[in-house]
This record gives structure tokens, sequence and C-alpha cells, in this order.
DNA sequence: TCTGGTTTCGATAACGTTCTCGCTACTATT
DNA sequence: AATAGTAGCGAGAACGTTATCGAAACCAGA
């Protein structure tokens, strides 16, 4: 009824040896001699043998998983960075187990407080655009559980973080804004809690500030389209259009070229449009959306070498990475 | 060094009672009284206390976790999916790790072998286009391992299955294709390899015959947008030009609206499109793509709700669910 | 006061590994 | 030939939990 799988004492058993023996012929060839080593193999191979991964957890503590926390999985920057942490971590022959918040914090802490602490090496999280109490986390960091954060960090937590360069990108979508000669600039933001939020709209108001120029509105919401369509229509309700939108991501920005579209307004020529993300939609929407590109895969794989290295080496120190955007002309902020 | 955890015993010697007492306190409240349990609540919480999970289910075989193995999750099905599967699954109390193969049959044989048979409860699978030996699976089945597969499905394992229903959906969108007015129709498929390419195949065939139209081209090939550009190229330097293109999926389709908006051919009006998925860029693309919208997401509740009936009943019937697809009318086939 | 039945709890053995000893047998050294 | 050293292996404990069995304590009925 219950499957029954072969241990390492059928081996011990078949081959007449200890089990010592065969748990020791299994990994490393120390203090076995050859024959037994290869006869060993041969056994387990054949009785097709599979570790079981709850013993080997139990006694030498360190199950060779970790845990990803992260709002959703159904946009490109999330999903690819999903994709690189599962590669790298596959990489390393460490897996990886997926939890999804959903954007709730209700459901952050309810997951986080459940994981089991010896379920897994270490976490990779990335937090709700709602949470504010950060008490979950800081239990995890009482209990020296290896902790990384990505793209979204909390600054109250003095953990190893990686992110994408926020400020600098802002600065560089606003200056090519100026560049293209658009001078009456406003900024559909995220949600406010949020540090990513923060520095998208620094980089923003200081490059402004840097031309001399003044701020044309920031409204800080979602990061849906639909986001983005109720903003840009608050804002051309105004007394003082704008005439180029930067965008806290490309989702939003679709919103807002959608949204123009349907208003007979020309985009790019009347109003510039960029967003943040490189989402492979911004290629195929008409006019394609220039964007900051950021590097999500790279995200994904770099926050996981750090914390591999955290679970490896518990003097490893912490580390604070930003990883470079880059800046992709299209159509939308075209003359 | 090593973070130490708070234990049963830790409890168990705090409180001056024995260690199977707290066992039975912390779960059900059978055979213990009131108060001591209570107070073994109590301390539990004030010790910070998390169960083990590998001492646990080393001792009631049965972790409760389960594995899902999936070409990629950077598209909209896949991810949806996911999601789908993940909110299922925590609402059960289990956990999911998740196994990316990048639909390569070479890292799905070896995710699939190298499973440990004793961390996961069950198997979620979405197989490669190229996989064509199915023997890493036939194992995991002779082990009596439950395993679920959906979307794409090997035929010649029997397991449980839940998929959309590809050749109504095929069905239906040539149906749609043929009411608008279009009769030479083409259709680009998906790899020949997968029952999904070939269900749908099927339906546009037999609605074609049905009346009494002949097949302007199918062409199989990959999934991506590039694809969909190179086969609507090929189709459109041939003798006989189609009038309308029913593409696999979404993204295949992008590719043709696209190049044919930079051919100067208008889509709808010349030429119909019609997509699968109904991917949210399918509603931002201009001009908007019809499409069989597909329950993503109830594929993924409902694989996992199989799958978990198999694990905890092993005389569970397999199943084969098929899921219901929506014709979801756009500009692309509009005249 | 004795009997029989509950209720509540403790000892102890599992689960499948790894790890620490220690023992044997063989080889090398003097 | 006696001793020291080493290679190869086994016995047993340990990891944290659950399950089985039985023991104590209590209560009711006679």
């Amino acid at each position: 009824m219950t499957r029954r799988l072969t241990t390492i004492k059928d081996i011990a058993k078949a081959l007449g040896i200890s089990v010592a023996t065969v748990s020791r012929a299994m990994r490393d060839t120390y203090d076995v001699s050859a024959e037994t080593r290869k006869l060993v193999l041969d056994a387990a191979a054949k009785m097709n043998y599979r570790p079981n991964f709850n013993a080997t957890g139990l006694v030498k503590s360190g199950t060779h998983k970790i845990a990803v926390i992260i709002p959703a999985i159904t946009n490109y920057y999330f999903s690819t960075v999903i994709t690189g942490i599962q590669e790298y971590a596959l990489e390393q022959n460490y897996q990886v187990m997926l939890y999804l918040t959903n954007d709730s914090a209700y459901w952050e802490t309810k997951v986080v407080r459940e994981l089991s602490l010896s379920s897994v090496d270490g976490l990779l999280a990335c937090i709700t655009y709602e949470t504010a109490d950060f008490s979950h986390f800081e239990e995890l960091v009482e209990a020296d559980m290896p902790l990384v954060f990505f793209d979204r960090v909390p600054e109250s937590i003095k953990t190893s973080v990686v992110v994408q360069d926020d400020y600098t990108g802002a600065c560089m979508a606003t200056e090519h804004l100026i560049a293209q000669g658009y001078s009456k600039i406003a900024h559909l933001a995220g949600p406010p809690g949020l540090n990513l939020t923060q520095q998208r709209l620094q980089g923003y108001l200081d490059t402004l500030k840097k031309h001399n120029l003044e701020s044309y509105g920031v409204i800080h919401s979602g990061f849906s389209d639909e986001n983005g369509r109720q903003d840009i229509s608050i804002l051309f309700h105004s007394a003082s259009r704008p005439d180029a939108i930067f965008s806290v991501n490309d989702r939003k920005g679709f919103g807002v070229i959608l949204w123009l579209r349907e208003q007979g307004i020309k985009v790019g020529e009347e109003v510039g449009v960029i967003g943040f993300t490189n989402d492979p939609t911004s290629k195929i929407i008409s006019p394609s959306l220039s964007t900051i590109a950021e590097p999500a895969y790279e995200i994904g794989r770099k926050s996981c070498e750090v914390l591999i290295r955290h679970i490896q080496k518990q003097s490893y120190p912490t580390q604070e990475i930003s990883l470079p955007t880059e800046l992709i002309v299209r159509e939308s902020t075209q003359r």
C-alpha cells in the first residue's frame, strides 16, 4: 500500500556489510576500499536507491532547500527573476520552494511565520507593497536564518540585498525625456512605502532640478496598466497638462499609451512616454515603449548566489549589490 | 555558530513533562488535559517553537511537499498555472518545489531522476516539447509516486491529466474565422510531438472539412513570436496566400500581427488572425488579438487538487479532466 | 473497601541517515 | 620478532518527531 523505498539498510543487508560502510561508500571514498565502494554503488543502482532527505536533513541540520517569497510571478520581471534564481540554485544543487504572497501583507506574514525553520537553509524575499511591519522577518534574522532581499527591500532590516540601480535608472529616463525636448514631465510613481518607488522618484526629481525644470505632477498608485490609465486621465484633466510621462514600470506605461491613443493624442509626437522594466510587451505595443531595462535574470542569479554564500559561510559579510540598468529608446519618446 | 532551534524536548524539559505529552498537545487534543495543552501551547509560542519537518517526515513517511516541473514560467499561461497550483497547495498546507526544465529534455530527465523520492509526496509535470522518451517518469510511476500531468501530457503513461479542451477550442477558433467570412485559412501549429499541437490541428482540420473548405497551409514550429513572424512570411511568399491565420498560441499571433503591420497589410480587414491562450498582451497589441481563452488558473488549481487526492488516497481513480475554453472576439478578426 | 473503567501521562522504540568511536587485520619499521 | 602505524570496517548513539504500550491516578458503583 504505502510505497516502500529501498534504504541504506536494505543495501547493507543484501551485501552483508554494515550500514555505516554503505553510508560512507555512498559519498566520499574515504575509509572504504575501492571494491566495496563499487559493490555498494552497483547495488544501489540496481535496487533503485534514492537518499532520504528527511533523514540526512535531520542528522546534519541542513536541507539543500531555499525558500523564495515573492508577491507574484505573473509578470515579466518576477518570472524572470525566479528563472535566474532557479537556474543558479540547481547548478549549486539547491532546490527552490516557491511561496506567492499575492501582494498581501497578511499572507506574507503567515507564510514566513509558518515556514518551518528546519525545512529550508535560507530565504530569498521580495516584500509586499503593503508590508509595513517587518517583525516576521526580524524573527528569522534573530534565529540566524540566512536572508536576502531583492528588488523590494525593507530599510529597517540589516541583511544582504540585491537590487537594480533604481535611482540612476530614473535619472537616465528623465534625462532622456529632456534630451528629446520634453519639458513638462510628470511621474507615475509606485506605492509610496516601497524604497524602489522612493529611489525612482528621487532620481526623477533630482534630474528635473538639475535642469531647472519643475515637476508636472507625481501620482502614487499600484503597478497595473489600469492604474496607469486612471493616473494619466487625472493628469490630463488637471489645469497643467504634462507633455511627457515617466512611469515607474512598463505595465503602467501600457495603460498610459492605450489611454492616450483612445483620446486621439499622438504618443511620442505630442506626449512622450517612458517606462521601466523592459517587459517584452513594450516592443509589441504600438507605438513601442521606451524604457529602462532591468537585469531581472541577473538579479535572480546574483541574489541566489549571495544567499548560498551566506548559507555556506556564516561569516560572509552583508552585501548591498546594485546592478546597472540600461536605457532602451523606442517610438514612444520620438517626436 | 550553527543556529539552534527549540525542539519538543526543550519544551518538555522546561515544563517538566515528557516529550510524548508535548507532541500530543501540539496536534490533537486527544489524550491530554486542557490545561497541559494550554501550558504546552503557551510555552511553544514563547520559545518560538517551529516543528522540524525532517523529523515528522521521517517518522510518518510524507513530507507535505509537491514538486512542479514545468518548461518555463516567463509567460502568461505557465505563470498563471503555477499561481493556481501554489494557491491551492497552500490552502491544503502543501508546499511547492519549483523545477524549470527550460524546454530541455536533458534537464527534465536530470531533474526527475535526481528528485529524491522521499522528499516530495507527489509530482505535477508539464513536459518539454522535446521529450520523446518518458522512462524517467515511468520509473516514478512504478515506485508508486503520485503523478499528474497538465497542459502538455504524454500519451503513453497512464496517469491523471488535466488539460484545457484543445480540440473544441480549435474548432471554435476556426468556426469563428469562417463565420467572419474568411475562407482561406492557414494554421500555425506547435511542435509536432505535443498532443496539444495535434488536438488543435485536428480541430482546425475537422472544422474546415465540415464546411467543405481546404487548408491553406499548416506550419509546425515553436511557440515564440519570432516563430510566428517566420511562418507567416513563408506563407505569404507562397503561391496561394491565406486570408486568415489560426495560431496555436497568442505569442505566435503577435509575431503575425507585427509582420503583417510592417508589410502594410491590414489585420482584420484583409487578413484575420486568431490566437489561443488569452495572454494579457493580446488586449494591448494593435489591432487587439481575438483568441481562445484558456482557464490557466483553474488548470493549476484543479491539477493540484487531483494530485493531492492521489496522495491522500492511493485508491483514487485516474482522472482525465478537460476544462472548457472560451472564444474572445477582438479586432484582429473584424472585417 | 474492592472492582472495573476512564483519563492522562511517561518510557521506549521506531523512521533513515551520519558520526564518533573502537576494533581487527595487515603492513612497515626497528 | 616485537612494536607502531594504517586501512577498512562495525557497533552504537544521535538527530526530532510520532506511535505503541502500559502505568498511574482518579472516579463510580457495589
